[in-house]
This record gives structure tokens, sequence and C-alpha cells, in this order.
DNA sequence: TTGTAAGCGTTATCAT
DNA sequence: ATGATAACGCTTACAA
């Protein structure tokens, strides 16, 4: 017994009565030992509360029981969320998770890595902040046996497991409900095309449109970043031109909160002045005023299929490379009028659009 | 140099013509070398590019550079800002973070601790799941030499450092507000009692009123879980209510979407049927239609100073316990009608109240 | 099947 | 100041 108070293997050994190697063959079950000694040592075991001592075991073995999550941010809430349903999944194989922020910054992404990767994790799971520079730290990582799957933006150049939302279809399904309730003069506020979600977004929205016929305007399309700020300007530069939209499609969570602290300060309502779409179903969207509809990635689905993948490639380094697409839903709330139906305040809705006065 | 081409200490021996001893030391700078051998072994182990074994280094040491954040839930606003804040400190200072879910099961937290404590992390960062019941795995930690400090939650019966928000402040501030406003009936959403923030808000709020002199009426206080649906529930009975306030204080972020869920439901404007006001400060709120008046609490502060007094803990074990008080910050926005003005649809505000009417 | 012993990469304790 | 060398706790040839 060591002076901190924990057995070792050889404590189990001498109380067993057996070599420190027999202790080990039972507690890692590969090769059979005597049905006696193996009962022997696991009584010697239990009666220590003998708990092999992880660092030494990372050490010997050369390897850890750590996966990371390394995303542009977490504070993000597609990123929480995902990271949540990694963190679970990984939990229940034994694994525990580091999180890692990138701001977005390429050399703190590199740093991560090179620190991942001494500290032996089994694998990263990453939303680059470049998709066309892998830089050299993900080879590094590769070759050094870590396994690596990226979410929501492709790591090009990099051979890597991939899984993403169906960002073309669900922004397609969301652009053809609103042309379906008359809207044909739709912005859209993206983010840069740099960055395959935001490209195949926008992609899907075109192609709504081109479905119905309809001409594209590009004055219409407004590319900015990912942050809030630069959607409300978008919002606000979109909707005092001249010949304005009726509605507009939001490309992410994030950036719809830009567009309606625009809209607060145009003073226009949803849906009766424009109507609003957005990419990514935020909690609150559903208790907004009024509901948004929205198209939801399935956060827990892509982070599932993430560890799945990441433990698929643990386990067997060669396996092909893969890439998933998960199917996004469309919630239709009342953010959208139907330019069919005059003078109605509330659209189709899956909300009660009750008008009564109580309270006060 | 070892097969998997990483140069060890032994190689920077060698080339250095020294013995490992002596790289080890010049690595470490404890003790003096000779400047002459000094310098070679720097050449060498840049020559070699040389880095220390963190696994081995770990093992060695029995400890690591890792710290842990252990929370309810990373998909909570509040506890992913204060991730972010810890997560950028830490690897600041060298430490790279772990994050943890625990949704709320003491005992997922036991076992996190458990781990946590094996794999010899310098800190834990800890919202625990129960106030009144440290589990043994905190005090075994803490045994084991692992700093702990917690956060916006009391660990009782384990003497440890602790910083959360101004709870009682915060609540009595923007109440006083609603109070000043004209509002005499206001309903009180907050969580279970056994939380020392729910409990601090709800007697911050109750304060305020005792400030004004205004008798506290029981049946405008819900009590219910921390979740969304929780609270939509009270807000639904609050307002149904023969006698319903005027307006409603929520005590967290997501009670809130429940609460603007019900509203929704029931038709209510905000604040010309009801005012509004939340503790917490999610970036959607500023984007609401109308503004949400809240109570941010400052995230950053709180996370950098879990960090600086985990660190402090490290460096000195018996420092003496300390708790901190983070102050946080009104957002007067548009929720809440000022009763005295008559006829009035927008109270006072920081944002403007234009009423136009554009597009389409 | 079981035991002996040689590492794994570092640090730390000795002599020198 | 420097160099052998013994740990650290575990796994794994290699022998028996």
């Amino acid at each position: 017994m060591t002076k901190n108070g924990q057995a070792t293997i050889r404590d189990v050994a001498s109380r067993a009565g057996v070599s420190v190697a027999t202790v080990s063959r039972v507690l890692n079950g590969k090769t059979s030992v005597h049905p006696t000694l193996r009962d022997r040592v696991v009584a010697a075991a239990e009666a220590l509360e003998f708990r092999a001592n992880r660092l030494a075991l990372s050490f010997r073995r050369r390897s850890t029981h750590f996966v990371a999550l390394v995303v542009p941010d977490i504070k993000n809430f597609f990123f929480a969320a995902v990271s949540h349903e990694i963190e679970e999944a990984a939990f229940r194989h034994g694994y525990t998770l580091f999180t890692c922020n990138t701001s977005d910054v390429l050399d703190r992404e590199a740093q991560y890595f090179k620190l991942l990767t001494e500290e032996a994790v089994a694998g990263i799971v990453v939303c680059t902040a470049n998709e066309h520079q892998a830089h050299i730290e993900v080879n590094r990582a590769l070759r050094r046996g870590v396994a690596v799957v990226a979410i929501d933006r492709r790591l090009e150049d990099a051979p890597i497991d991939l899984v993403l939302s169906d960002n073309f279809g669900g922004a397609r399904a969301v652009t053809g409900y609103m042309i379906e309730r008359g809207h044909c003069r739709i912005g859209v506020i993206s983010g840069s095309d740099d960055f395959a979600p935001a490209r195949e977004r926008r992609l899907g929205f075109e192609q709504a449109l081109k479905d119905r016929g309809i001409a594209h305007e590009d004055e219409l399309t407004k590319i900015t970043d990912f942050r809030d700020t630069g959607a409300e300007r978008a919002t606000l530069e979109l909707l005092t031109a001249p010949h304005p939209p009726t509605a507009i499609f939001v490309c992410s969570g994030n950036q719809s909160i830009g567009t309606l602290r625009a809209l607060n300060t145009l003073g226009l309502r949803i849906p009766e002045d424009v109507s609003i779409a957005v990419f990514d179903d935020p909690d609150w969207a559903g208790g907004f005023h009024p509901p948004i509809t929205t198209v939801e990635q399935n956060c827990a689905q892509i982070g599932a299929t993430a560890v799945a993948m990441l433990l698929r490639r643990i386990k067997d380094p060669s396996a092909p490379r893969e890439e998933r697409r998960v199917p996004t839903k469309l919630h239709i709330r009342s953010s959208i009028q139907d330019l069919f139906l005059k003078a109605s305040t509330e659209p189709a809705t899956t909300d009660r659009p009750a008008r009564s006065s109580a309270a006060s």
C-alpha cells in the first residue's frame, strides 16, 4: 500500500499470493488464468478497493480514454447541443470529453490539435476554423493514430470522416414553403461561401426559387459573418432598400438575433410587415412573438453520429472514409404570412392565434 | 529515437553527450548546470524537436494540467458562457478543460468527481446537483489534493471556495424598477428553494416589495423546476387566476422561454397586457419583440473569478476559504409598462419604439 | 497457466 | 555541478 492510500497492483498480488503479472491478467481478462487464482485476485482487489492508476495506464499504453470537441464557439447553441450529446455518448463508452474553443482562429485550432495529440486523445471531433486549410497538425494527429471526424464544416485535403446536416434540403424546403405562401421576393442572409453549411443553405434557397421558376435577384442576397451584428446590418440594408423583400430567410440562429433586433429598430412587425424563417431552431424560437418558423438541425443525431464514427475509427483506423448527412426538420410556426389570405393577421400555424385581453 | 518518431530525453542526452539527469535539469531549470552543457542540451533538444512526453510526465509527477467544469447542463446559456470563459482563462495558464454534464443527477456528479480525481485533474469548478448533499467524492477529491471551487450553487458541508452572482441584489433592483412603474401585483416564477440562486432571487424580489411597503401575496409566487415547461405551466396558472398580476418576474432565462410560450398561448401582449422581467440575459432578449428587461449575470467575470480562485488554491492548498459575489447588471428595455403613463403602448425604453409600416 | 523481469519516459536520490 | 541509477505502476515478452 503506497503512502497516498491507493493500493497498487503489487499490493493485490501479494495479498492474493500471486505475481503482479497474474493480477494484471485477471484484471484485463485477456489471457486465461486458473479460476482459483482468479477468485483470489478478485477478492484481494475488492478487499483493497484496488483501482488501476489511470496515469500509469495511459503512460504504459500510450493512449487515453479522452476525446475532444474542437469548435469555434461553445456558446453557440448548436455546438453546445452537439457537445452535450457527444459528452453523453462518450461517457457511456468510458470516454471523457475535452472542450476546446477556437474562436474561429485557425492557429488556435492547430495549437489544440498539437496539445491533444501529445495528450494522446483517442479521438477529436472538429468543426474547423478554415475549411480550405487543413493545417499540418491534423495530419500529424492522424499519423499518431488519433481518430478525427469533422462536423458541420468540411476539412478539405484531409481524408477524414464527416457528418453534417442536410443544409441544402432544409433550406430548399423552408424556402419552398415561403414561396407557396405567395412570397416571391425573398431576402436571404447567409454566411461566407467559404463554409460548406452557409454555401449549401444559400444554394438550397436558390434551388427552391428555380424549382418554382422565380428569378433570383442578387440584391436580395446578403453575405455577412456568422455573428448577429453582421446580420443586423444586412437586415437593415435589405429592408430600407427601394424595393424590399416580403420575407427573409436567415441562415443561422445566431444571425437571426441580429435580424430580429433590426426589425425592432425599424418597427416592423412579423409577419404583417415582413415574414421570417430561420435555419436552426434555438430554444426560444417557439416562445417568440410570433413563434418563428425554423429549420431544426438534429444536434443530438449529429453528436451521436460523430461519436459512432469516432469509435468505429478508433477500432479500425483503416475503415473507409464516410460522409453522413443528418436530416433537418421544418417547424412551421407563425412568422410567415400567407399572402394569398387577404386581411389576415396570422398565417397557418401550429400554435393558437388567439387574441384576447385578460390581465391588467 | 523511439519508433514512433518522438525523441526522448535519452536521445537528447546522448546527442548532447551528457546524462539524462542533466537534460532533465536544464529542461526544468530547477538546479543550475554549467552554461556550456546547458547550451549543448538546448541545442540537441531543438535539433531533435524534443517535447517531453506528457503521459510520462503526468505519470511521474502524479498530476496533470487538466481542470474540469462540472455543471448540470452545458446547453444552458449561463453555463455555456461560463465554460467558454473558463476554457479561455485556463488555456492561457496552460490548462485544458474537461466538460462534464451531470443533468442535475447527483450520482453522475459523484461519478465524475471520482473519475476526475483518478485522472488527477488539478482542479474542478462545480455547480452541484444538490447543495445539501456533498457526496463523499468531493471530500475524496479534496483529500487527494484536487482544488475545488463551486459556482452558482453552494456546496454545503464542504469547505470550498465559492463564486456566485449577486442574486439578491439583482432581483431586488429589477423588482424595484417594476414597482416604480406602478406595478404592485407582481407574480414571480422561481426555482426550488433548495438552490441558493433561486432562493436568493426570490428573497430579493420579496425584499423589494418590503422596501416599498407592499404586501406579499402567496398566490403570486410559483415555485417550479428550472425547465421551461414548469414555467409555462406556472405562467398559465398565474394569468388565468381570478385576479392576475400585472407583471411577472421570471427567475431564470430557461424559465422565461416557457413563460413567453404561455403568453403566446393566452394571446397576451407584452407589455400592454402583462409586463415581464427576467433574471439572466440570454442573447435573444434584446432582439425579442418587445425587447425584454433583464438582469444580466456577468458570466465572464464569474468564470474568470472561478479560475483565479482555482489557480490560487492549486498554488496554496491551505489558503483561507473565500466567497465572492459578482455584480449583476440591469438591462432596461421595453417589456415593462409604466402604469402611470396612461394610454401608452410602450414604456420607457432604451430601444426605439417606432411604429411605421414599410415593406410588403 | 504462471512467474520473472524488462521496459515505458521522467524525475529525484544518491554518490562522485 | 554532474552522472549513475532507482523508482513511479503498469503491461508483456519470455521462461518455466
